[in-house]
Order: C-alpha cells, then sequence, then structure tokens
DNA sequence: AGCACGCCGACT
DNA sequence: GTCGGCGTGCTC
C-alpha cells in the first residue's frame, strides 16, 4: 500500500473528512489501519489517525504529501475501533477526530513540537546580495541575527519555545531567519506522557574506597558526607526524592556529589501499577442458587454461539448479580475470548475491583477516571498488549480495544452516568451493542430498576438493532427479604406540631437501632441543588458574572466558584446589594441533618458523605471504609450513598424528602425518583438481619413512591410508559437537543429561529411531518426555540430546540444538514451549535 | 484550529 | 507612500 488516509487533530468542521498522504518507503511495512502517525498539514505538522490504505490514488499525487512520522510500533487502535469512530461521527453528529480521541488514553494525544536549527546549506555570511536588498536590515538587526545564529548552532536544535523566552523581542528576526533559509524549522510529535522514570541516586564508590572517601570530605561539606553514608548504609539505589526528604537535603547538595563522581543521578524508568502492594484475596465461585442458574445457562448458551447477543439482567437489589458477571466472564475467558464490565465511576470502588481482581487476579485491567494520566496509559497498554483478557471500568471502558470481544457487561445500566455530556456526546450503552455486533459478543445489561428504554426495547422486541432478552430475578441470593418500606406523609407530621426534619417513626426508628447497635443509612435527596449564597434580607443570591447560574459556594476556600467556567470569588461577609448581615450559606443541607442528629440524638456517630466531604481525593473511598469498620452509626448524604454499597448491619434506610427530584422539568422525574428509592432501600437487610425503609414524602401518593416502596418494578414500567406514551415521549420517540450559542442574544434567537422554520420546512418536504400522534403517522417534531435551562454559559447566551422524532427515520442527517446550512450562514467563528442526540439531561 | 493571503485606514 | 487591521479560505 502507498497511500493512507489520514483523520487529523484538526476538530473543525472544515478538517472533519480524510486527508491523502503518501507512505514513505521505509514505513510501508508498519503503516496500518489505526496507526497514529505524524503528518505535514499546511504549515504545521499534527497528529493524525490512518482510517485506510490504498493503492491507487484517489487525487493529483504531486499535491499528495508524505506521512512525516509513525507515532507507534504498534497502532494504538485495532481496525473495528477505527470503523467504531466513524460510526459514532455519524450517530452522535460529532467530529470523527472526536470520536477516536475518546477510545486513547490522553496520553497518547501528541502535539507537535517546533524545533529551529542551523541550514547546513545556508550562511548568514554568504546571504546573497539580492536577499540583503530585500530585506533592508539595521545594524541592530545584524547583530541581533549573529547572536540568535551564534546561540542555535552552539547548542543544537532548539525548540521554539525556548527560543521565544529567550529572545522574546526578536520574533520577527527569527521568522525572517526562517524565511530565508538561514535557520531551517523541524515539527515532530511529542506525546503528553512518556514512560514514566524516577531521578535515582545510584552509589558510584566501590567499598573499599568508601573509608577513604568519607575521610577526604571537609568539615564544610558535611551535608554531602551525610548523603553518602546513607546511601552506604542503605546499600540500594534511592530515589532523589526520598534522599532528599529523608535527610532534609537539597537537589544541589547531592549534585554536588555527583560533580564530585561518587553518585550518579540516573532517570530509571518504573512501571506504573495502581494497585501495587495491594493483595487481593483470591476467590471461588460461588453456588448460583436456581434462579441464578436459569440466568447463567441462558446467557451460557448465548456466549457458546459466539454470535451477538444482548440481555436485560433485572434482577432486584441483592439478587447476586455481580456473580453472575464472574462467572459468566469466566466462560467468556474459557472461549479465548475477553471481557469489558462497565460500572458507574461512582460504584468503582476498592470493593468492587477487590471482587475482580480477586477472581480474576493479573488478568484484569482496571481504567479509573482518577487514575494519573501515565497510569491510565499504562493499564490500556496492558489491554493493548493482550497482557489481560478482562477490562473494568467506567463508560470509557467500552473503548478497551481488545480483539477478540466476547462480552461486554453494563452494570447498573441505567445510570445517566453512562452517556457523556461532552462531544462525543455517545451513550456507552449504544456503543456497547454496536461493538459486540462487530465481535460476535453477548452484552448484559444489569439493573434492579432497568431503563424504561430497555425494558421496553427487551419487551416490544421491536427494535431489531438492539432486542435484549429480559432474564429476571426475584428474590435475593442471600435469601433475605426485601425491606418493609414505611411511606410517611409529612403534610401529617407538620399538620400534628412536628416541625422536625424526622418524622415520629423515623426518629423511633433511628432510636431503636442506636440502642441494638445497628448502622443507618440516611439519604437527603437534593438533586439539582448545590451550595449557593443567599442574603435573607433583599434575596440577593451570588451568581456568576459570565453565566446565568448561581455559584457554588465552597467550605474548604471559604470562597464561591462558578461549575461552568471556573470563576472564583471570596464569599462576602455582608450582602453586596444591601448591606445585610444576614447573608446565608444554603447547602444540600446534610449539614443541618448532621446537626439536628447530633441534636435529637447525643453522642451519635455520622458519617456525610457530600460534594463539601468527598472532593477531596480518595475521601469517598475512605468514608465509606470507616462506615463499614462501624466508626460510625449514620452514613448520610445525597445521591452517592444510594449506590451498589453493600453494608451487612444497615438495618434502616431513612429517606428525608423522597420528592425533591420529582418536581425537576424533566421527563424523567418520576423514573429517576424510582431508581433512586429503590437503589436506596436496597442497601436495608442485605445480609441476616431484617431491615426497614422509611420514605418521607410531601407527596406520599405518586405512584413512583408508591411503587418503590412495593419494590414494583412492572407496575412502576406500566404506569410510567402510559405517560411517556400520552406526551410522547421516549421509549416512544427518540429526541434530539439541538443548542444555538454565541455572544449575542439576537443572533442566538433568530438563528434558533430559522433553524427551526428550515427543518420544519425539510420534514414536510420529506413527508415526515404532521404532529406525533402516536406513531400512526410520520412524524417529527420541532419543539422551540427556548432558552437553554442554563442561558448564559462563560458569556455567551443559549438557546435550544428539542427535535421530537420517531426512531425508524434518521433524523439526526437531516439535522446536522440544517444545523450546517445555518452555521455557513453566519459568518462568525465563535457562533456554534451543539446537536445532542438522545439526551440525558434535560435540564 | 492555525496561519497566510489580501484589501482598506493612521503613521514615519 | 508603508505598516498592519483582521475577514476569508485552505490545509492531502
Amino acid at each position: 500500500m502507498e497511500m493512507a488516509r489520514v483523520i487529523v487533530d484538526v476538530p473543525s468542521k472544515g478538517t472533519n473528512r480524510p486527508f491523502d498522504y503518501l507512505i514513505p518507503e521505509s514505513m510501508r511495512d508498519w503503516i496500518e489501519v489505526g496507526s497514529r502517525v505524524g503528518v505535514p498539514f499546511g504549515h504545521r505538522t499534527v497528529q493524525g489517525f490512518v482510517v485506510s490504505l490504498h493503492d491507487k490514488p484517489e487525487m493529483d499525487i504531486s499535491k499528495m504529501k508524505p506521512i512525516q512520522e509513525l507515532l507507534d510500533l504498534v497502532p494504538p487502535l485495532p481496525p473495528d475501533l477505527v470503523e467504531l469512530a466513524s460510526w459514532m461521527s455519524e450517530k452522535y453528529a460529532c467530529h470523527e477526530m472526536t470520536a477516536l480521541q475518546a477510545m486513547i488514553p490522553s496520553a497518547l494525544k501528541g502535539k507537535a513540537e517546533r524545533y529551529v536549527s542551523v541550514s547546513e546549506e545556508s550562511d548568514l555570511d554568504e546571504e546573497e546580495e539580492s536577499d540583503l536588498l530585500l530585506i533592508p536590515k539595521t545594524r541592530e538587526e545584524e547583530q541581533w541575527e549573529r547572536i540568535i545564529v551564534g546561540f542555535i548552532r552552539q547548542n543544537g536544535p532548539v525548540r521554539m519555545e525556548q527560543l521565544s523566552s529567550r529572545y522574546p523581542e526578536q520574533a520577527g528576526i527569527i521568522k525572517s531567519l526562517i524565511r530565508r533559509g538561514v535557520l531551517q524549522e523541524t515539527q515532530n510529535i511529542r506525546d503528553k506522557v512518556q514512560k514514566k522514570t524516577l531521578k535515582t541516586v545510584i552509589l558510584n564508590v566501590s567499598e573499599n574506597e568508601t573509608e577513604q572517601v568519607l575521610q577526604s570530605f571537609s568539615a564544610k561539606a558535611r551535608r554531602q558526607k551525610e548523603v553518602l553514608q546513607f546511601l552506604l548504609e542503605m546499600n540500594f539505589p534511592m530515589t532523589l526524592k526520598e534522599v532528599m526528604s529523608v535527610l532534609q537535603v537539597t537537589a544541589g547538595t547531592v549534585k554536588a556529589l555527583e560533580e564530585k563522581g561518587y553518585v550518579k543521578i540516573e532517570e530509571v524508568e518504573v512501571f506504573r501499577d495502581p494497585y501495587k502492594g495491594r493483595k487481593f484475596k483470591p476467590t471461588s465461585p460461588l453456588p448460583l442458587t436456581k434462579e441464578q442458574q436459569t440466568v447463567f445457562d441462558s446467557i451460557t448458551r448465548g456466549l457458546n454461539t459466539l454470535n451477538y447477543g444482548a440481555y436485560l439482567l433485572h434482577g432486584v437489589t441483592g439478587s447476586g448479580k455481580t456473580e453472575i458477571y464472574l462467572q459468566t466472564i469466566e466462560r467468556c475467558l474459557s472461549l479465548g475470548r475477553q471481557a469489558i464490565v462497565m460500572v458507574p465511576e461512582i460504584s468503582l470502588t476498592p470493593q468492587m475491583v477487590e471482587r475482580f481482581k480477586g477472581r480474576f487476579g493479573s488478568r484484569v485491567a482496571v481504567l479509573h477516571s482518577r487514575l494519573s494520566g501515565g497510569e491510565r496509559y499504562d493499564e490500556w497498554r496492558k489491554i493493548r498488549e493482550g497482557k489481560v483478557q478482562v477490562a473494568i471500568g467506567a463508560r470509557s471502558a467500552v473503548f478497551a480495544p481488545f480483539t477478540n470481544l466476547g462480552l461486554i457487561i453494563m452494570d447498573e445500566e441505567h445510570e445517566t452516568s453512562y452517556k457523556q455530556e461532552e462531544s462525543p456526546k455517545y451513550h456507552a450503552r449504544d456503543v456497547a451493542i454496536k461493538r459486540a455486533h462487530q465481535h460476535g459478543a453477548v452484552v448484559i445489561l444489569g439493573s434492579a430498576t432497568p431503563s424504561l428504554e430497555s425494558y421496553y426495547a427487551a419487551r416490544s422486541q421491536s427494535n431489531s438493532e438492539f432486542a435484549p432478552i429480559l432474564l429476571e430475578m426475584h428474590s435475593r441470593a442471600l435469601g433475605s427479604n426485601l425491606p418493609e418500606v414505611h411511606i410517611i406523609d409529612m403534610r401529617n407530621e407538620l399538620r400534628d406540631g412536628n416541625r422536625s426534619m424526622f418524622s415520629r417513626k423515623l426518629h423511633q426508628g433511628i432510636a431503636a437501632r442506636l440502642e441494638r447497635g445497628e448502622q443507618m443509612v440516611l439519604l437527603l435527596n437534593r438533586r439539582g441543588y448545590s451550595t449557593f449564597v443567599m442574603c435573607r434580607t433583599c434575596g440577593y443570591v451570588a451568581s456568576c458574572p459570565e453565566c446565568d447560574i448561581s455559584l457554588t459556594y465552597h467550605q474548604k476556600s471559604n470562597n464561591m466558584r462558578c461549575h461552568y467556567c471556573g470563576y472564583a470569588a471570596p464569599a462576602p461577609a455582608i450582602c453586596p446589594d444591601c448591606g445585610s448581615e444576614h447573608i446565608r450559606y444554603f447547602g444540600t443541607g446534610t449539614q443541618r441533618v448532621e446537626e439536628e442528629l447530633a441534636k435529637l440524638f447525643p453522642g451519635i456517630r455520622v458519617i456525610r458523605m457530600d460534594v463539601d466531604t468527598t472532593t477531596e481525593k480518595g475521601s469517598h473511598e475512605r468514608l465509606l471504609n470507616q462506615f463499614r469498620e462501624k466508626k460510625a452509626d449514620v452514613l448520610l448524604g445525597t445521591q452517592m450513598v444510594a449506590k451498589g454499597l453493600d453494608f451487612p448491619d444497615v438495618t434502616l434506610v431513612g429517606v428525608i424528602t423522597a420528592d425533591s427530584a420529582l418536581n425537576l422539568p424533566d421527563f424523567r422525574a418520576a423514573e429517576k425518583t424510582f431508581q433512586l428509592l429503590t437503589q436506596v432501600a436496597g442497601r436495608a437487610g442485605r445480609h441476616h438481619l431484617p431491615g426497614e425503609v422509611f420514605i418521607q414524602s410531601y407527596t406520599p401518593d405518586h405512584y413512583s413512591i408508591i411503587h418503590a416502596s412495593r419494590h414494583d418494578y412492572s407496575n412502576f414500567v406500566r404506569e410510567e410508559l402510559k405517560h411517556r406514551m400520552a406526551l410522547s415521549y421516549p421509549p416512544y420517540c427518540r429526541l434530539i437537543l439541538v443548542t444555538f450559542s454565541h455572544e449575542k442574544l439576537p443572533l442566538v434567537v433568530r438563528m434558533a429561529e430559522n433553524f427551526s422554520t428550515e427543518l420544519q420546512a425539510k420534514a414536510r418536504k420529506l413527508g415526515w411531518y404532521g404532529g406525533l400522534d402516536r406513531l400512526t403517522s410520520a412524524a417529527l417534531e420541532v419543539l422551540g426555540p427556548v432558552a437553554s435551562p442554563i442561558p448564559r454559559i462563560k458569556n455567551r447566551y443559549r438557546f435550544q430546540c428539542m427535535i421530537k422524532c420517531r426512531g425508524d427515520i434518521d433524523a439526526v442527517e437531516l439535522t446536522k444538514q440544517v444545523a450546517s446550512e445555518i452555521e455557513n450562514s453566519v459568518h462568525d467563528a465563535h457562533f456554534q451549535i451543539s446537536i445532542d442526540v438522545d439526551p440525558q439531561m434535560l435540564m
């Protein structure tokens, strides 16, 4: 193959297509689909990915430039992922490069580094007269030229940044020298993270010399002597950092020793292992219950066919889904194939990792967002190089570069965090299904509360791409019963004079648990709220000057920050509007709950988990461990306490306010509430002690609350589907959210309107238009334009249109087309249109 | 995205 | 007369 088509790392609509390059002879054997290359592009060198290879040119060969460099010996992406990226760019209306980039660790996002060296042919003194005439030089300029050329000649190829920081005023002269060919510029792609090395101090004197050497130190070089003695004692190479911190010496001291030749300082490569030193207790398969066995057998039959298959595993909390995952993975591996396990980021706890490492040991790679760039890269390489067969991680683990994939598991498949909110705005579930199709693999979607989309697809078997087979588990693996759930009408509490945030029943429940020494989980459902600063006198709320959103208060630094643009300001002591001192920090409320608990139950030990206490690295894990070790009676927190935690001694779960998420303007509000209540109720009585759940609510008759209290998923779904159908919401239609943004509000509004008009006109022409009546007629509807839920971010105004359409028409393509027309009609590069296919967050 | 090419106002 | 403002158009 002589030429390659390359997607270049210049994400813009003008460059969102492959460019053709010649493959130099020397690279012919190495360049493959998926190779990462450095290519000349315009006046610079950029990184790119080879997406196909060709023999015959499709364009004027003289216009083609050769690939400049091959960046990896093994292509970072196997061909199926390259194909997947192309599919994603279509489905989610994103740039192909953005999709490719999402698949590789950021360590492999190289940027060009510019070097300048002195040309061999050209010489400053022998420049032709004509050049001199064209570029008249002052004496000063001539002097600068000599200085700069001299500097570069002495130092070899010099980095451009180094040059411009050394001679900041002389950019013009450097440019001119390059243009005249006195200097020449080369560009190379350099990876962000390289193999990790540590500066290590190595002793460079033999043992019999040591006495003599130590004697030779003058009294003044006391520190140096200490370092040397220390190294002798340790008799082992120490890292420079260690030496410095143990002996409290500076790097200069060690450097001095190096200059005397007594030690060597070397860069020693280390392999990062985030789980280094941790022992994982090996576990073996547990006996399956009858229900588990049935499910396992079904999936195994699917696995054995080596064909695509999808299963929606609906199992109540505690029904033992994880054990099924483990045993199907085992089976998958025995077939010589690999497996991916996805769990929501928040559930990727050490306990979860432990279960997988315990069963599969070193055959597991863990892709965690908390890993450093380098650690992530190393875990990823283990997968790419076939050193592991199982990858476990959050959303992006779906791209684990296995070549013989047999199984993809998505735990808690209803979780919204599987949808990426930034471009590429993909849903890991769709991607998993696509990848499984590519590989002839099996997908397992597991949840106690499956998303309506998945459940509907399984029930109706209408969506041929997906159509999972429904598998259900109704009982808990350990034989415990689902906890008894009490709904408490808080309106009655108020009527009866109880103004506390705890109902009388919950109060009694807590008191009883304290007496018996059992543990409790308390959930404060405040989704969509965060800590904000408000004046109680005039109602002033501190908000960001650039974005129309209130600032979040951070206790630790006593300042306020904007979630969207990073703007920060100190928290005011008095109201900037009215001067009142009654300024208050309204939080998630967990703090207030904690205070009230302490008042009502003196001596109660509470662990509070919310944004304030879990921002620090590892704090989440630490708090959970403390609770596990029974260092507290109560685990109090927001949504994060509801997820997949398994504490044997928790016998009470209390939901302080069940309905705050219900009132959000989101058609999934009921579904989210049901899921949250069911999940958190599942935390109680998982083992031998029976559990009890108290749900406090001001709308106790809402069907999401009633059905959650009865652990009745199927009746909830029946009712919710009725609503969705009546209002034409997913799964009865598809949504596309189009957002327009620019600094100037009128432009945004006008363009959003143009878009809406134009899209409707085009749809009408295609016969798609005509109201969404129950899918019987062709259907596409444009809602809006309206201001986005956050109408201004980073000083850019935002308007949006929501498109509702039937699942079987390609409205994405039409949307892209119209969006691009609108974009082209605006002569301002700052104007942006963002397309979100199947949006999750509607607020 | 960059970066050069190209056509109209304030200066040595 | 030039330097330079940033509009627009291209990158294999």
